[in-house]
DNA sequence: GTTTAATTGATATAATATAACGTTAGGTAT
DNA sequence: ATACCTAACGTTATATTATATCAATTAAAC
């Protein structure tokens, strides 16, 4: 996976509509694999099989869609199979939450720990993640001008890539 | 309601732990009725009674707390009864959803329309709401700069508001 | 006053998430 | 090796959040 933008703090861009993403994929479990090896996680079957499930898309994934996807490999598979494992993920910073879709997107960048903040195309559905210091900061200065502590944020933006805006366009 | 902070983008500050509620309450129908008005909008007694049950603290308040509500005012009542008030009430800007806790909670200005960005004490529950133009510029800015359009953006924001800061200092 | 549209009532069900307890498998102390 | 312990997963049940659908009622328009 290929960064589109040189600033660092793109954390996941938009893709190319088409790409190579079984690439994407197993880059994302090999990171994962590195990851829990060094923290001495495990990286259980279960777990591996629901990140991949996630990063099937770059759009978000929600829970019954995962389990749905695991009932598909034949596996026994329960509400709180599922939860769990994004429970460890989540945890550990492998996948994030999308608050404001009750789902869940791969994260472009498990060796760094941040918060991040998402742009969801509301036509393709794909989400990129950020995680900009000028955003952080804006938040937390005027928190700070309020006597406001802050210990999590949420940035969700919705709206149109640029490939979708390009489509929008041809059809006029 | 008096604000404490001069900037007008602090839409909602935090208010004192004590303080007149019954006065926050009736403002906001006033603010809700008169702007019903203007829109040639109906502000039916359910939706005055949802709003004014939103209102019942500065924390936000879930759906099913609004149902419970409603039923102990005698009135009879299903999740679509609240459910569409809710709707109503977003529409038009007299409440706003809190996505990371799937509840709502009373606008501090509907005269004006925005987004807005959310303070929310992790002790309290209180909710603070801010139409910052530098968090809402550094959003656009960053989003332009990979070519994406945004049209909605989440902002919530997770910590201790001064006064529980202060509580907690205390009790060392 | 009758028609029409908006609002609410009522029932059912979908979608998201967690609690509680049992089972299994791998590590480890003896 | 055996007994013990713990992390992970299985299983069942249920809580929480939200929507679809159709009927009844109320308000508005004509």
């Amino acid at each position: 996976m290929k960064k589109v933008y040189e600033n660092t703090d793109v954390i996941k861009p938009f893709q190319p509509k088409v790409h190579n993403h079984l690439e994407c994929i197993s880059e994302a479990i090999t990171a994962a694999e590195l990851w829990c090896e060094k923290e001495g996680l495990t990286f259980t079957p279960l777990r591996r099989k629901v990140l991949e499930l996630v990063w099937s898309s770059h759009g978000s994934v929600t829970a019954y869609e995962l389990l749905e996807g695991l009932r598909e490999t034949g596996r026994k598979a329960a509400p709180p199979t599922v939860y769990r494992a994004l429970e460890f993920l989540l945890e550990n910073g492998l996948i994030h939450r999308i608050e404001s879709l009750n789902a869940y997107v791969g994260c472009g960048d498990p060796k760094r720990r941040h918060g991040g903040q998402f742009l969801i195309c509301q036509d393709c559905k794909t989400v990129a993640e950020l995680d900009d210091n000028a955003i952080v900061r804006a938040v937390i200065s005027r928190a700070d001008s309020m006597g406001f502590t802050v210990s999590q944020q949420t940035v969700e933006v919705v709206g149109k890539c640029a490939d979708c805006a390009a489509e929008s366009e041809k059809a006029f």
